[in-house]
RNA sequence: GGAACAUUAGCUCAGUUGGUUUAGAGCAUUACUUUGACAGAGUAGGGGUCACUGGUUCGAGCCCAGUAUGUUCCACCA
């Protein structure tokens, strides 16, 4: 049959694809085996597949692959999620596009357009993970608000209200003026920004508001944001600080509007800062909050939920709060309250979502009591229930969880779960799962009849959908104890990104003990950020992120697979180069190279070759291949249990270049125009194939059609192979792995003299050896005479003078040529390996010679040095002797 | 400011409880080879005071202390 000359992924990919599909192989149901389940990370259902994906979900697939060729159940859950504040986004500035201002639509309306959006864009990401060749359970795919997930969220809402785990509150959070919206502290990225420090002097008053003179003691703040002056309830001082405490209890007249606020001491106030009197704006800076409480000051909201001033400024309404700060800082001067400007780089927080300047505000706000449901989340990480790889990441999760905040959860979008409190005029609400219900409810708590009830405008956080994931996909709340759940629940292994170890993983935990009672994962695997070859992040504001389906397109999924996963060392930071996609590349060519040679090789077999015909009469090759495939077989398995994914692969590849390709296929190899013995053929093919499936989950496609082209398109699946679990290495392997050594030192050795003496491939030599091990070399001397072109090995036990001389361990080899001989270059030769001998015999004596040494050290470890002492000393002889011999 | 982790060849990394030939791999690089699976190949070589300074030990890439640099996380003193 016809091979082409290289793999052609192109079709291939389309190919295969289909085929695993319409074979159903990536279909799971519970059944009697051992599940293998994995959910995906779901995606923001408005993305698109990027290098962090890739990485990602080609891990997943080998996981999930591997699992399935091991006798699992495998069963991998594709989805997507709702992803609240970016989707509105790109449906807002979708709206914008077309004309349409968010404003002017109701909430109805809007979400019209966000559903019509999400149909037509939505999920293109899950379209291009095929292309990856990732095998999914495409039955399965779930959306964070699927109707049945809808009602889950809301449900679990309820549920933790009820238990009093839900409050809603006045609290400081992080604003988003241009989202308007609040943030979790997770989503704020506090960035270095240089500014300014104004000094402003504020005037003190007694009492009764009567100025005190300056000279007296006027009393200087430090701010880099002074427009919050009009915010501000009091001035604060270290009482300690021997300069103002006794200040405290006067007052001080805010400038410009003149309002009396009081001098309080608090020890929080660092005397060695700004000019250690400090401004206390409670309700525009968390700290100054935490004292407002402490003293009862009063609160002084100065700002609109866009960021321009409120009418509580007093100054600059409407203004927004930059604008506002310069002019102010004018004010300020011409009146002539300000000290001093000095340059301050200080840190700024910033949106994750929107990149502006987050405010610090006061406001009402739903909230999640964490203390009450991370207990046992954290044991199950502590106590290796859930195991993190890297484990560094343990410490993390610990001191994140033992220092655990409330989480914010309410959010001011539209698009995702809508909060299920529903209020009447005067503000008091109930928590209800439907309108129906809250009617009901409000009813009877409050003794009113058809009371008129508005639902809260906010969305939850889009984690608080997604950390119900691994059970709801499986319909774990909406549907309790069905069997999916039962069977699947709870999941092996999570792989995710570390930056959402809190947002996502953790709460994750959480959620799985309190409704299902345990842990959602056995393992968490974090995979590294995938940088450039400069280390820098991947980004798009940067143009370094390439475009991956393109690069499919252009190399095979198979070579980006390949070239992302050898570059991603366990538990580190990747730096990405289009270079390791080519090593892919290289590599697939390796392999249909060997596939051209076995095909090759099928066509000029033949049954029952007279043993002349056959090129090696003993199977000895096979024993020696065979034994290195179990022992690699063992190693893998090892490195996978660790999720050492890169390494594993690196084995397989030396594997596969050096042992099956370099050695194997050459020394089965017939003699040039001879025909192929079918028994050695066979058994290649055997191993070939053993081959082809444990690269599979690695690289599913060339493997996939290599094994159907050597089984000559047979209806075959490598897809669903099951792995022999007794392959593995065992002890009686050992023996033949070290011969095989011996055998390959010899020809490399031997082939390196032929190269050194300048004698031609063509040109055989006669070889003649002293060896110790005549048995041993009895059997291989066809093989090692064939790989360095001699016409004969012959025993002796003299010298053989005009020869290259080698040594090798204890064993020493003469290589007849009809060439002259340089024999200036073979002293040499000789001589550097004497010297290289000489200097570790030093070293090795050295050791023996100290007294404490062998006193101290291990008896078996003094052995040793003896034995290299022995080995060393009988090398030297060797190599003087052939010296001699010269 | 606090903490964690890292620092081994040009690059990316191994190096398992301190002794396993005077430190290994892949990629890159250099020289040579070359017509029978593969130049997208083969063979060989070069390249490292294992960040630095001390310490423990008969013995340190590995353990301890400190220093430097980097990455990440936490905090955010106005």
């Amino acid at each position: 049959m016809e091979i082409s000359k290289n793999f052609d992924f192109k079709s291939a990919e389309l190919k295969w694809y289909q085929h695993w599909m319409d074979n159903r192989h990536f279909e799971s149901h519970p059944d009697g085996r051992e599940p293998y389940t994995v959910v995906i990370p779901p995606p923001n259902v408005t993305g698109i597949l990027h290098m962090g994906h890739c990485l990602n979900n080609t891990i997943q697939d080998i996981l999930v692959r591997r699992a399935r060729m091991m006798g699992k159940n495998a069963c991998w859950v594709p989805g997507t999620d709702h992803a609240s504040i970016a989707t509105e986004a790109k449906v807002v500035q979708m709206l914008r596009e077309r004309g349409i201002q968010k404003a002017s639509l109701s909430r109805d309306e809007f979400l019209g357009y966000a559903w019509e959006w999400k149909e037509k864009y939505g999920g293109i990401i899950l379209q291009q993970l095929k292309k990856l060749g990732c095998s999914l359970d495409w039955n399965r795919t779930s959306f964070t608000m699927d109707p049945d997930y809808y009602q889950s969220v809301i449900r679990v809402f309820n549920d933790l209200y009820q238990k009093g785990y839900i409050y809603r509150g006045k609290r400081m959070i992080n604003w988003d003026p241009r989202a308007k919206t609040a943030l979790s502290d997770e989503e704020v990225i506090f960035k270095e920004v240089q500014g300014k420090l104004y000094f402003l002097q504020y005037q003190l008053v007694d009492k009764e508001g009567n100025p005190i003179p300056l000279e007296q003691g006027g009393i200087t703040i430090a701010t880099v944001r002074p427009e919050t002056i009009l915010g501000d309830a009091a001035i604060a001082v270290n009482p300690t600080d021997e300069r103002f405490s006794h200040l405290i209890g006067t007052y001080a007249l805010v400038p410009l509007i003149n309002r009396k606020i009081p001098i309080i001491g608090d020890d929080y106030v660092a005397t060695d800062f700004g000019s250690g009197a400090l401004k206390i704006t409670p309700a525009h800076d968390m700290n100054d909050n935490q004292i407002g409480i402490k003293h009862g000051l009063a609160v002084y909201d100065i700002l609109n939920e866009d960021g321009t001033l409120s009418a509580d400024a007093i100054l600059h309404v409407g203004k927004d709060r930059f604008e506002a700060r310069k002019d102010i800082v004018e004010e300020l001067k011409h009146a002539g309250h300000v000290v001093k400007i000095e340059e301050y780089v200080h840190q700024v927080g910033f949106s994750e979502r929107t990149d502006v300047v987050v405010e610090p505000r006061l406001s009402l706000q739903w909230w999640v009591d964490m203390k009450k449901i991370s207990g046992p989340a954290l044991s199950a990480v502590n106590d290796g229930e859930v195991n993190f790889h890297p484990a560094k990441f343990k410490n993390l999760y610990r001191h994140w969880m033992e220092n655990i905040k409330d989480w914010c959860i309410s959010r001011q979008l539209w698009w995702g779960h809508r909060i299920p409190a529903w209020y009447d005029q005067e503000g008091r609400f109930v928590v209800a799962m439907d309108e129906a219900e809250a009617i009901a409810k409000f009813s009877s708590e409050h003794g009113i009849n058809n009371p008129i009830l508005k639902q809260d405008e906010d969305c939850l956080d889009t984690w608080f959908s997604s950390w119900l994931w691994p059970f709801e996909v499986f319909k774990g709340i909406s549907n309790p104890g069905n069997k999916d759940v039962s069977y699947y629940y709870p999941t092996q292994t999570l792989v995710t990104a570390p930056e959402i170890i809190f947002f996502w993983v953790a709460r994750m935990i959480m959620a799985g003990y309190e409704y299902m009672g345990q842990k959602p994962f056995g393992d968490v695997y974090f995979t590294g950020i995938v940088r450039d070859n400069l280390g820098r992040k991947m980004s798009k504001q940067l143009g370094n992120s390439p475009d991956l389906l393109n690069m499919i397109d252009e190399i095979g999924a198979d070579a980006v697979r390949f070239g992302i996963l050898i570059a991603s060392p366990a538990g580190n930071d990747l730096l990405w180069d289009k270079a390791s996609n080519e090593q892919g590349r290289n590599f697939i060519n390796k392999l249909w190279n060997a596939l051209k040679l076995i095909q090759l090789w099928k066509e000029r077999a033949k049954d029952g070759l007279t043993p002349e015909e056959v090129t090696l009469s003993n199977d000895w090759p096979h024993r020696w291949f065979e034994a290195r495939l179990r022992q690699v077989c063992t190693e893998v398995e090892q490195l996978m249990a660790q999720f050492k994914l890169s390494e594993a692969l690196k084995t397989l590849y030396t594997l596969i270049w050096d042992d099956y390709c370099s050695w194997y296929l050459e020394w089965i190899k017939p003699g040039f125009e001879k025909p192929m013995d079918q028994q050695h053929l066979n058994r290649a093919i055997a191993n070939f194939e053993i081959l082809m499936e444990r690269l599979h989950p690695f690289m599913p496609f060339v493997t996939e059609e290599i094994y159907n082209l050597l089984r000559d398109n047979q209806p075959t699946n490598l897809c669903v192979r099951q792995m022999d679990p007794g392959f593995v290495f065992n002890a009686a392997d050992e023996n033949i792995l070290q011969e095989a050594a011996l055998l390959k030192e010899a020809i490399t050795a031997i082939r390196d003299a032929r190269v050194k003496a300048q004698i031609k491939n063509k040109d055989a030599v006669s070889l003649f050896c002293t060896v110790k091990e005549k048995s041993l070399w009895t059997a291989i001397k066809e093989l090692l005479c064939k790989q360095i072109n001699a016409r004969e090995l012959t025993f002796t036990e003299e010298p053989v003078s005009d020869t290259i001389q080698l040594v090798l361990g204890a064993d020493r080899f003469y290589i007849k040529t009809d060439q002259v001989l340089d024999t200036a270059a073979q002293r040499k030769e000789l001589e550097t390996e004497l010297a290289y001998y000489q200097g570790f015999l030093n070293v090795v004596e050295k050791k023996l010679s100290n007294e404490k040494f062998v006193a101290n050290a291990k008896q078996e470890v003094v052995d040793l040095e003896r034995k290299k002492q022995a080995d060393a000393l009988a090398k030297i002889g060797l190599l003087q002797e052939s010296l001699n011999n010269l």
